[in-house]
DNA sequence: GAGCACTGC
């Protein structure tokens, strides 16, 4: 296999998976002519045998066909990108196999080519269209606009893209479309075979995303019923082996298709190489004990030795990065003279959009610009004028422990009670390069927590290409060359075995697929993994005895664009929300859900912790967090949507505008459903105004306040209609705020960053556990212990003898 | 009195 990445030695590399024979390959060769779409090239390749592992690559020669646009400078820009040289063999291929696997590094060309190839070779005729998926909306958009740039028409007609909150197609006129995987997934929903399309490509498959990984096993699916759909599976890396057996079609599936039927049931590899320059590559000679001194150094030794060129270094989160940003500016304050040049910036999604942006501005004349960097450089961002790499070997990723075990068993988090800068230092001196994967905490069950995790090849090898983008550059790996070699895992580990799998459950059950454990995965979820979700499906009424999907509820669920998640509070929204409409107080509750599903509204403050806290007790609510946002909510609305008072009051403009776009969306489905958007506060207010105009009760102060505390109550009965089995109840003799989870006992602590922090109500309800040096429960609500009898009797019922209300 | 790699519907 190591031959197929070999792109560039190899000048043009086609291969088909290594069990077919020589003399099946030629028969392709007769069966061009047969099969030849109409208006495209025969390709003239040549057949080769490869002696390295017997793939047979096809070497093609500069193609001499044009796309009949003429030769304007998009088209000679075109006909410049290496894929061009493949487009009569990718067609040839798509033609003759169900499924064609491309191995592309960046640069190639191939997502905003191979659409326009496949359009022109006529598969995008008789109303029929070609679908390319993407991970990331920004590159829908940005891909859609090339696409539609290059072939002269506007955005939404023949070249359109769908992302949430954005269908910029025309179905009557759309032949390409660009979207999310995730978009394609819900399509399904309305259409299970996707009828419509007659190629879809998958691209960047080797980010091996859930919900990439899902659209591949619901393709496969899809092929069986459909064997005139064309699958394109896009990857940059060599995993191209393990996608071409997973989409190798099995014997049993075959029974009325003769062996050399076309599209061959066998997938076809094909790579193309990329554009990127050389990257030199150095190693450290010694594993170096701490890697972030290692990257200051290393940059210092870079701006000392090495000609211009910004330098762009990856390192694991915030932390880091701030410690990381602020040792080289100190420097710059002790050495004038060497580090005058550097301009050193930070860069993680975090950030502000201004302070992001700072990092794409040109470097100014006579300085160096330093970027250090989450993963986010890796594949969301692209920064021009790298030309120095530098890699900790180290990047943040998310694990999930779906069961409680007794001892982590991964490696030693280690010093949980020591100051934070001891901790944080001894962290960063455990991570040498022999550590393993750190599952979580090991004490707690159904957590999710982000761990620093060696990365794997692949993404060395990406992060490094980051340096070849306008001229060679040169990569420094902070680990030894034995160490990559050795050590390295080859591939990361797929989302797909380390999410919490509610949602995915959810979805396929959605789309008619009872047999989840006997689903065809690219990579196979852990069974304790998939068992947990089915508990807690279950435990919410989504799904009943039989594994089945009840109804309405749980195919309502299915319908709420918040399940596609990955934690398994979403299923806990959808069902709060489903509720809420029984309570009346949808409109309240759908803001409740889309605020709790952006990371956060405020903008982290840390200079002004004082002043933050004294502008959020505007807002503070005593029955907890939920309650505070609907005020928040409320005040951004009545500032008309304002930017500027978002900026006074501490709180994340863009956060807010995409609460104002989910909390939309969710009304609009409601009303789809047929449920009810009923507000509980106005039906309160207009009890009380009936009242008083029927029996003569004066309105009096109380009475508002006994509106709001009814509306209140209301509003928590729902939250606890979804959230029930996250309960707590304050330990009797805790001065500290120690709580003890109902279900399992654990203990937990409410986030110093709730509205109830210090407050301590003896009965909360949490959204969501954070695990750092304490459990803490993040967004709180007080409750009084018998709404959870009420709310969910099948799960407190056993449980009764220790809900005693306090 | 703490801190969240990155996506996405």
């Amino acid at each position: 296999m190591t031959s197929l990445l070999a792109g560039n030695r190899a000048q043009s590399v086609s291969a088909r998976p290594k069990n077919l024979s020589l003399s099946n390959v030629l028969a392709y060769g007769e069966h061009m002519a047969r099969f030849w779409r109409p208006g495209s090239e025969r390709p003239r390749a040549t057949l080769v045998d490869d002696e390295e592992g017997g793939v047979l690559f096809v070497s093609a020669p500069p193609s001499s066909s044009s796309s009949g646009f003429g030769h304007s400078s998009l088209e000679r820009q075109r006909q410049r990108l290496p894929v061009f040289k493949y487009r009569d063999a990718i067609l040839y291929l798509v033609e003759n196999h169900a499924t064609t696997i491309i191995v592309g590094e960046t640069g190639s060309g191939k997502t905003t080519q191979i659409p326009q190839y496949l359009k022109e070779a006529g598969w995008a005729e008789g109303g029929r269209v070609v679908a390319c998926t993407q991970p990331r909306r920004l590159a829908v958009q940005s891909v859609a606009s090339r696409v539609a740039e290059e072939m002269g028409v506007k955005i939404g007609e023949e070249v359109g893209y769908t992302i949430r909150f954005e269908d910029q197609t025309n179905p009557s006129v759309t032949v390409i479309k660009f979207l999310t995987d995730g978009v394609l997934i819900r399509e399904m929903m309305d259409d299970p075979l996707l009828t419509k399309y007659s190629v879809i490509m998958v691209d960047e498959a080797h980010e091996r995303s859930l919900s990439t990984d899902m659209l591949l096993g619901l393709l496969k699916k899809i092929q069986r019923r459909r064997p005139e759909l064309r699958i394109i599976i896009s990857s940059a890396t060599i995993e191209a082996k393990s996608m071409s057996t997973f989409f190798q079609a099995r014997k049993k599936d075959l029974l009325h298709a003769a062996e050399d039927c076309v599209p061959s049931h066998l997938p076809a590899i094909l790579s193309v190489e990329g554009k990127g320059y050389t990257v030199e590559i150095h190693y450290v000679e010694e594993p170096v004990p701490d890697y972030l001194q290692a990257a200051v150094h290393t940059v210092l030794s870079i701006n000392d030795k090495e000609p211009a060129g910004d330098i762009l270094v990856f390192l694991t989160g915030q932390d880091d990065i701030d410690a990381a940003v602020k040792l080289l500016r100190e420097d710059t304050q002790d050495d004038r003279r060497r580090t005058s040049g550097l301009l050193v910036l930070p860069l993680y999604s975090g950030l502000s959009r201004d302070d992001q942006g700072l990092v794409f501005a040109p470097t100014p004349k006579g300085k160096r610009k330093v970027v250090i960097s989450t993963n986010i450089a890796e594949t969301s961002l692209t920064l021009e004028g790298v030309v120095y790499v530098v890699d900790s070997g180290f990047s943040k990723q998310r694990f999930y422990n779906p069961m409680a075990i007794e001892e982590d068993g991964f490696g030693e988090r280690g010093g949980r009670r020591r100051g934070k800068e001891e901790e944080k230092e001894e962290k960063r001196r455990n991570h040498t390069y022999s550590q393993q994967h750190t599952m979580g905490d090991g004490e707690i069950s159904d957590i999710e927590s982000l761990v620093v995790t060696p990365i794997s090849k692949a993404s060395a090898r990406q992060r490094a290409g980051r340096a070849g983008r306008i001229r060679p550059g040169k990569c420094f790996r902070l680990y030894t060359e034995e160490y990559f070699l050795k050590e390295m895992p080859t591939e990361g580990i797929p989302e797909m075995q380390r999410s919490n799998l509610v949602s995915c459950v959810i979805q396929l059950k959605a789309l008619g697929i009872d047999n989840i454990l006997g689903f065809d995965w690219l990579a196979s979820p852990p069974p304790e993994a998939m068992v947990r979700a089915l508990e807690v499906l279950y435990s919410l009424g989504i799904l009943d005895e039989d594994a089945k999907l009840t109804s309405p509820i749980g195919y309502q669920v299915a319908e709420i664009p918040l399940v596609l998640a990955l934690t398994s509070i979403d299923p806990m929204i959808s069902k709060m929300i489903l509720s809420a409409c029984n309570f009346g107080c949808s409109e309240e509750i759908i803001t409740i859900a889309a605020v709790l599903s952006v990371q956060s509204i405020w903008v982290s403050m840390w200079g002004a912790q004082k002043e933050f806290d004294e502008v959020k007790l505007h807002f503070a609510a005593a029955e907890g967090d939920h309650i505070t946002y609907l005020n928040v909510y409320k005040g951004f609305l009545n500032s008309g949507k304002s930017s500027q008072w978002c900026y006074k009051n501490y709180l994340n403009y863009q956060a807010m505008k995409k609460v104002v776009d989910v909390r939309d969306q969710l009304s609009r489905l409601l009303r789809r459903l047929g449920l009810a958007l009923k507000s509980c506060e106005k039906d309160t207010q207009a009890f009380i105004l009936l009242s008083h105009w029927i029996f003569r009760v004066p309105i009096v102060l109380e009475f508002c306040t006994i509106l709001y505390f009814v509306a209140c109550i209301i509003l928590r009965k729902a939250i606890i209609a979804g959230f029930f089995a996250n309960s707590c109840h304050l330990e009797e003799y805790s001065h500290n705020g120690l709580y003890k989870t109902v279900r399992s006992s654990e203990e937990v602590y409410i986030h110093p960053s709730s509205v109830l922090f210090r407050v301590n109500p003896k009965w909360v309800v949490y959204h969501s556990l954070v695990s750092t040096n304490k459990h803490y429960m993040r967004n709180v609500i007080a409750i009084d212990p018998s709404w959870l009898i009420e709310a969910a009797p099948h799960f407190y019922q056993l449980r009764a003898p220790n809900l005693a209300p306090c």
